[in-house]
DNA sequence: GTCTATACGGTGATAGAC
DNA sequence: GTCTATCACCGTATAGAC
């Protein structure tokens, strides 16, 4: 019985995560994966035959962790302010990891230099926060979900939060992203 | 007497340009540039002694050109409100050519791969932004100009319109640009 | 100013030993 | 699974001819 059955790729997977959000797909290298894991550029790619691939592989568990994640707040914040207020919370959290981006805004901006498979990955990760904060946004105004207007509320709140993640870094001070979410909600643009 | 003194070195920076605003910092290659001028990239190096140099100068230039377009509102639309829809028909314009990014935004993102005197030039380009959309937001409401809640609010703005071409791009379809910023003209990011 | 030639490290990827 | 060895290529950058 293994106790640990993809340790090594999981371990993998983490590094070239941190990685991406930090320099991108294109600063991604194979070389830098494996010091990080401490094991040789071969190896990563006995477990990840690409760079597509792994970048997909990264891409798709960061997706999956959202799901998880959009599951637990639907549990314990049943209040629709309450939940968006966790999300942005979230966000605030990956953004003050070492002022990292989040991964799928980072691959966003560079959409031309990305394989199919991970652009892919990007699109449903828009889609699922679009639909989450749309179903929010309907709850807490006491509309009816998923209307058009919704998913374009809910999509401009979603970039809006992206933005600010990008430009606190730009701007080389992560506390920004505060004064940033603090005016959106100020104005509206999510029910507090 | 020289007619086009720097004929060049201009066309490097457009063709560094363009492909910055497309695959980001780490996606520019010398042989790329080379090849879209028509030279060879012994001639870049001739002209920009190293990438940094290359990307700082086509950094400082899109900044220089955004001030001279600043002024050129500022001429033309009085109003603050006209002018504030003049700069965001601009931000759209560069995403529907060709699906392009801000390049400051792109850089922002990247931030961890760009050396220090690009950096700079970013938040040159942000702090420009957020000046004048606080100077605008201020006139649009008759308040003080310049007060930090007016800063905050303007940053905001700012970096809802970049989040807004990163998630488009992102998307895959540009057209959601628009469904976004109308959304934020609509909530009241900024007054119409 | 632009070229050819070249140096030299980084990079994705593979073959084959252990 | 992980390693060493190797590959062909891309990348920045420089020297020196024209």
């Amino acid at each position: 019985m293994t106790i640990a059955p993809a340790a090594t790729a999981s371990s993998i997977l983490d590094a070239a995560q941190q990685i991406m959000q930090a320099v991108g797909y294109n600063g991604l290298s194979f070389r830098d994966v494996a010091t990080a894991v401490g094991i040789k550029s071969a190896s990563v790619h006995y477990h990840f035959p690409t760079k597509g691939h792994l970048a997909a592989a990264v891409a798709r568990r960061y997706t999956d962790r959202l799901v998880a994640h959009f599951d637990a707040i639907d549990q314990k914040r049943p209040d629709p302010r309450a939940a968006l207020a966790a999300y942005v919370a979230t966000i605030r959290a990956t953004l003050e990891q070492d002022g990292k981006m989040c991964l799928c805004g980072m691959l966003a901006a560079e959409t031309d230099a990305v394989p199919p498979e991970v652009k892919a990955e990007v699109r449903r990760f828009i889609d699922l926060n679009v639909t989450w904060l749309a179903t929010m946004l309907g709850r807490a105004a006491g509309a009816p979900i998923d209307s058009d207007v919704m998913r374009d509320h809910a999509m401009a709140l979603f970039a809006a939060l992206e933005g600010a993640m990008m430009i606190a870094r730009g701007a080389g001070d992560v506390s920004r992203f505060d004064a940033m979410s603090t005016q959106f909600g100020r104005i509206g643009l999510w029910p507090q």
